[in-house]
DNA sequence: CGAAAATTTGACGTGATTCAAACGCAGTGG
DNA sequence: CCACTGCGTTTGAATCACGTCAAATTTTCG
């Protein structure tokens, strides 16, 4: 059965690379899975280092994926939303590079397999896999520049409307939305202290650009925030 | 013929994560390979988005890899040494993900194939490269990490080593070595101003760490470097 | 309800960028 | 041979964005 082939349709033109793993048309991922199982908030699903035991696709809730370095300052490097794959990463070197936890109770469709060859796929669609991959490549590196040489608050505008596109594509409003993640996870995500966070979050609802009530986002005024987003430095 | 069954063998311990393309063992690759050829310095090998042409092996000299993003900032992903291979993170794409060019003579060999299928190698070196790839990923967010979350005296201490190594592995001296590269160049690669790294090599300077000269660096005292580099936050 | 955790806000420190000027060095032409 | 020019590098001073520290306030959840 052909899983792949619909790999690389999406996000060709993504303008806000925030790189989440959503390359494959996932309904034919599914197709392969187990039956759909839960895992409440705050459960670890996969721990960094562990041997790879196959990916999942995200149906409904929000999971993270840490990755440590030596010291224990922690980098968020994905959130995981509803249509999301988790482990793209894993299979080639055939361990979790990071480790994914649920941020909120999730349901989530596991395809078992420990290596590549145990997928049935046929070879073109391993050439896709690996387009894939690469693309992950550049997307990674699209991230360091981001993180490095823009300013916080582009930074924030852009996961905002990066969040707004994907309510969007799931079918829900983009303009109010709610977020399982903390400030604290979202400050992580974006390479920011907390606070700085929180002040930009304040600005920003100063500014009229959107409302922040607890995880209840609204965006007000997303010309304006898109304007923040777009700022060449 | 089995030009990628060591794929991999390389580089797994590797410390210092400065992520050049050397997966391979690359005399497999230059039996493959057109005739050396050579580009003098400051001539570009492949464009940014241009189509994939195939790999090189660099034999002699350097290059660099830019990615120009919107803005006219331009980071270097890359530099290229004697045994590196040029092009792994393009194979996927089709296209160049970013401006390859020497910057002195250099010496290359050219793999010449469009698309992976066109490359004789097996399933199971498919696999390999696969594998590659994803550890790219992880490479790539290693890096970032540094460039976000260490100071820049790490930064540049961990690029001395990461040099010393490199020239080490090459059969030449680790302590004293002449880098292509100009300040401005380094300092693009490390993400910080040319003023902040003039000023660190003048401080590592006083500190007996190393002596600079031009383009000729020795390493006086390498432990004291490796403490920089290692220095938790 | 009450303790613990998360968030907000202000004051402050600092590493790094930016601006500006001076310096050294190589190549060119008078 | 020396002035002239352009380029890379160095150094200092000023500035800024952001992180850190600390205290206040709100939210969460047993």
């Amino acid at each position: 059965m052909e899983i792949l082939n619909k790999l690389g349709s999406l996000n060709t033109h993504r303008k806000h690379i925030y790189g989440s793993h959503s390359f494959l048309e996932t309904q034919d991922l599914i197709n392969l899975s187990q039956p759909l199982f839960t895992l409440r908030k705050k459960n670890t699903l996969a721990h960094q280092g562990k041997p790879f035991q196959g990916l999942y696709v995200v149906q409904c809730g929000t999971l993270k994926q840490i990755i440590q370095h030596e010291n224990k300052k922690e980098l968020i490097s994905h959130f995981f939303l509803p249509g999301d794959i988790i482990g793209l990463d894993a299979i080639g070197e055939g361990n979790y590079c990071g480790t994914i936890s649920t941020i909120e109770t999730s349901g989530l469709y596991h395809i078992p397999f420990r290596t590549i060859d145990e997928l049935p796929i046929s070879h073109s669609s391993h050439m896709q896999l690996l387009r894939c991959l690469s693309r992950a490549i550049y997307l990674e590196h699209s991230r360091m520049w981001q993180m490095i040489s823009q300013p916080s608050d582009v930074r924030l505008a852009c996961f905002f409307i990066m969040m707004s596109c994907k309510f969007s594509a799931l079918g829900y409003s983009p303009h109010c939305f709610r977020l399982a993640m903390s400030r604290k996870e979202i400050a992580d995500y974006l390479c920011m202290a907390i606070e700085t966070l929180s002040r930009l979050v304040s600005r920003f609802q100063q500014q009229g650009i959107l409302s922040a009530h607890g995880h209840e986002y609204c965006l007000l005024n997303p010309t304006a925030l898109a304007a923040i987003a777009e700022r060449k430095k």
